[in-house]
Parts: C-alpha cells; sequence; structure tokens
DNA sequence: ATCTATTGATTACATATGTAATTCTTTGAG
DNA sequence: CTCAAAGAATTACATATGTAATCAATAGAT
C-alpha cells in the first residue's frame, strides 16, 4: 500500500477534490489553506511521484497531476489499518468516542441508523 | 497532545493491558509479539519517557513503568484527529467504508445499533 | 574489596518527513 | 540568436523514527 504522510496527503486531497492539475494550481489551492512555501509544495508533488501515489502527463513546459490511488481506496486501507492498531480491528469502539465526546450530530446518527437499517436487510 | 509512533504505539498497549511492569516484563512480551531486540524496547521506553507518554518509579536497581496517558485518552484524541483528517470530522463515512468491505460482523451492527438506540434516547 | 552481570543512559546510523534553496532545462521575449 | 523567467530535478538540513550498539553505574558473587 502507498504510505503517505501527513502533509502529502493534503496534496493528494486537492488531487481528489479536482484533477488533473498543474503544479501552479494545486500550489494556489494549497497556499489558501496553508502557509508552505511553493517549493515545499514542489518537493510533495515530487516524494508523491516517486511513491506512485499520483502520476503526470507533460503538458507543455509543466506537468498535469492526478492521483494514483483514489480516495475511497486510500480511505478505506487507512481506517482498516487504524482501526486495527488502535481498536484490534473494531469499529464500534471508535465510534462509542465520538459519541462520548457529543461529536455525533443528529444528522450523524441519522446517517448511521439508516447505514445499520440497510446492513441488516442484507442479511 | 502526545505524539506516540506506531512502533511505539505497541509499548503502549502493553503497559495498558497491565502496570507497573519492569522493562524486563515488557520485553517478554513485546517479543512474544515482535521481533524485536530488548536494547530497541529500552530505546522506545526511553523515547516514550521523554515524550511523558509514561512515568517510572525506581524500583532498586531497574524501573517499573506505567502510562502517564490513559488509553481512553489517546483512543479518543487519536481517533478524532485521523477522522478529522480523512473525513473531514465525519465518522459515519468510516463505518460505511467498514461495511462496504463486510468488516461488520452481527455482533458488531448488534452493538452499534445499541450505541444508536442509546444516543437517541439521550435527545 | 573487586569483578562481573544487569539495567538504564548515551550514542549511532539509516530512512522518513517537513521545509526549503539551488541547479538544470526549456521556452518565449526581444 | 541570446537571455531571462518558469518549471522540474537535485540537493540541503533539521527533526522523527526504526533499530541497535556502546557506555556507565551499581548490586550481588566470590
Amino acid at each position: 500500500m502507498v504510505e503517505v504522510s501527513n502533509a502529502e496527503l493534503h496534496v493528494m486531497q486537492v488531487l481528489w477534490k479536482h484533477s488533473p492539475q498543474s503544479a501552479q494550481e494545486i500550489v494556489a489551492q494549497l497556499q489558501q489553506e496553508f502557509d508552505w512555501h511553493e517549493k515545499t509544495i514542489k518537493t510533495m508533488l515530487n516524494r508523491l511521484t516517486q511513491k506512485q501515489a499520483i502520476t503526470f502527463t507533460k503538458q507543455g513546459r509543466s506537468y498535469l497531476y492526478s492521483p494514483a490511488v483514489s480516495q475511497q481506496a486510500y480511505q478505506q486501507q487507512a481506517s482498516q489499518s487504524f482501526v486495527q492498531r488502535l481498536f484490534a480491528g473494531k469499529v464500534t469502539p471508535l465510534v462509542a468516542h465520538f459519541a462520548e465526546k457529543g461529536k455525533l450530530s443528529d444528522s450523524d446518527i441519522d446517517e448511521l441508523k439508516s447505514l445499520i437499517a440497510k446492513l441488516e436487510d442484507k442479511q
């Protein structure tokens, strides 16, 4: 699996939102949110390319970058390994933590409920 | 918040399971699960101490280590920051990923259901 | 009293990560 | 055709992490 660092993940997220994008566009997006130097972002694009987390096609003198890993796939694997590490693979205790901290809005609860209803249907 | 690395987390887990424990005991526990050198584990105990993730009391020539951060607290904060980073703070999509992958057992679903029932009661 | 085994402390070294600066290439301006 | 601006590639450097080895202190054996 592709290992993406914390900072690199933000770059991925920009590309997941919309792709392909030029380095210039990516830099512009990220600088609205973070205080990162353009050079820093270029480095991350480079490392992500090496890790094969993103790809590019040449567009004249510059590149157009795209994710090589879908957000879905990444979220899925990261979630699983996280829950594995912290909760021995059980997702319920994690949800319980959110519940305890009052981090679940009414709509969250509704969504969870309908998700579960769907799961029960399947059986 | 205390930042604990991947490998260090395994040491924490041994201490969360039971504490206080001597380095010797901790090493024994971890070596059943991992192929780590005793020196490696000592290093991690040292780093965790510096990070104030664990504490110790002298017991003759050796130390007895204990967690300085509860498992609850750690799980809570790590879960929140994880869900924040990957799912913009929403826990439901994470659960949905587990569901899709068939990672939810019947008992998981039951637990989630009763958890939600409890939440709805509160309102 | 001296020596050795044990335990913690310090040092080591490679790779990863955050954060850039510098260099190399290429293309458009003049 | 020449040169400077712009983009990518390479290099840099500090801290974190994985993985130990070495050093130092001390308690128990002889």
